[in-house]
DNA sequence: AATGGTTTCAAACAGGTGTTTCAAACGGTG
DNA sequence: CACCGTTTGAAACACCTGTTTGAAACCATT
């Protein structure tokens, strides 16, 4: 949206079960990935693509470019696999709140391990490279002002824009720990209490609860919710992780 | 602590000014926390340290046993660089939840721009290696668990442990999307709005609020709080940031 | 001064890297 | 079929990597 991109710096960009563009892409990603920029090596890549090294030059230029390109690829793939929710006009902006984070943890965590979508932009947000700038206007800006707008709402316009953004920095961070940080969560955290208050869906009600009640608009945590029935049904498109490739 | 550790694999361990086991470990502590374990070079961080290729190899054995001793030796630096705070008996667990934040922001954000311990361990948190055990075990857990007591202190204990961990890890990961995601953040939010709003005194102020308000201990964020003159003043032996190197 | 262990150094080694080359194979078009 | 731009293939290139070598320099002790 933001982003001029010529893009598709190769010869041709055809679409096809077979095309070689489009399996050097996904096998670059999950390398990438997987291993980052410097360790993931060309050769690598082309045995997974089942092509060989010289298509990489062919169609990319080189190995930098090949990045750049896996990394949009990536989010334009994580996007539709795991679209923003919608709502119909009126519904509650807590349920709302409640939908989004429970999406945007599913994007993040996904039901499974996580697509290696998600691992390649992970590595591109904490490491930014030249792919970084699209990827936030592309895909992480637009959630994120959903988010903000979903705050907004929910206080009833009390809040100056700066604070929402804060308010938003801090539903945000809470989900970004277990994705970025989610193997050292897991050396501090016993293995069955990762279960049964750590996955993505108690997660995304207790998250909602946090901010709900940080920002006074029910009860406080210290006394147990047990608001799941009226929050945690979901109307957005897909609730469950689409696994492709 | 818990690390049994034979460690100085080296010839000898000595201490001094021209230490070339010291320098090396800071040289290759910053190079490997700037580019990455395959990023970095054996000979970039012997030119950085002055000292011969054929040293690291005598000091240390191989590339990876260096890589595992310049993350210990981040973490027991920063250790004493930002000790954690420590209060008389009778400081009110609200105080004592304000400091701690504060000295979690410090360490992780720095007054300063981040030192390269902290950017070492932060790789190693994101994607772990062997040295990632004994950083959880030495200096991680131990942090959680000052955190998780005085959460419980606050809530007068009527959480259940696991209940106290998760709101734990809402604390932290509040703090660590900076930390982790400050470049994103910087992307996202207007540059002025980050030095008024998101720099790491006023931070811990509000993480801080953000929480205790959660809990129903003061009133909700949404009426502006102004507590900073009760809170704010920490008895922590530091309060300012050591740059060392 | 001579000894013997420790530490430094320049040079070389073997292996892997991204990239390039150029000829062969392909596939639609006249 | 012959043509020609597009795509693939194996091999080679130049470079950089971690690691090792063996001799020199150092330094406290005899």
């Amino acid at each position: 949206m933001a982003s001029i991109s010529v893009s598709k710096a190769g010869p041709v960009a055809s679409e096809g079960p077979d095309d070689p563009r489009g399996r050097i892409l996904t096998a670059a990603g999950q390398e990438f990935a997987e291993k980052g920029f410097e360790a993931a090596t060309i050769r690598d890549i082309c045995t997974l693509a089942t092509v060989n090294v010289a298509a990489v030059n062919y169609y990319f230029g080189d190995k930098h470019r090949l990045y750049i390109e896996s990394v949009r690829h990536a989010h334009e793939e994580r996007s539709q696999q795991v679209p923003l929710p919608e709502w119909v006009d009126g519904t509650p902006a807590a349920k709302k709140l409640r939908d989004f984070v429970g999406n945007m943890l599913q994007r993040m965590l996904g039901f499974d391990h996580p697509p290696w979508q998600v691992r390649l932009m992970l590595r591109e947000i904490l490491h930014p490279t030249d792919a970084c700038r699209e990827l936030v206007e592309d895909y992480i800006r637009p959630h994120f002002t959903v988010l903000c707008s979903i705050l907004n709402e929910l206080t009833d316009g009390e809040m100056s824009p700066p604070e929402v953004r804060r308010i938003g920095l801090s539903v945000v961070g809470q989900c970004f720990l277990y994705r970025a940080a989610g193997d050292v969560v897991g050396m501090l955290i016993p293995p069955n209490e990762i279960e049964n208050l750590h996955n993505p869906v108690d997660l995304a009600d207790y998250v909602t609860s946090f901010c709900l009640a940080a920002l006074g608009k029910h009860s406080p945590l210290s006394v147990e919710v047990s608001q799941e029935q009226s929050l945690s049904a979901t109307s957005g498109p897909s609730d469950q992780d689409v696994e492709s490739n």
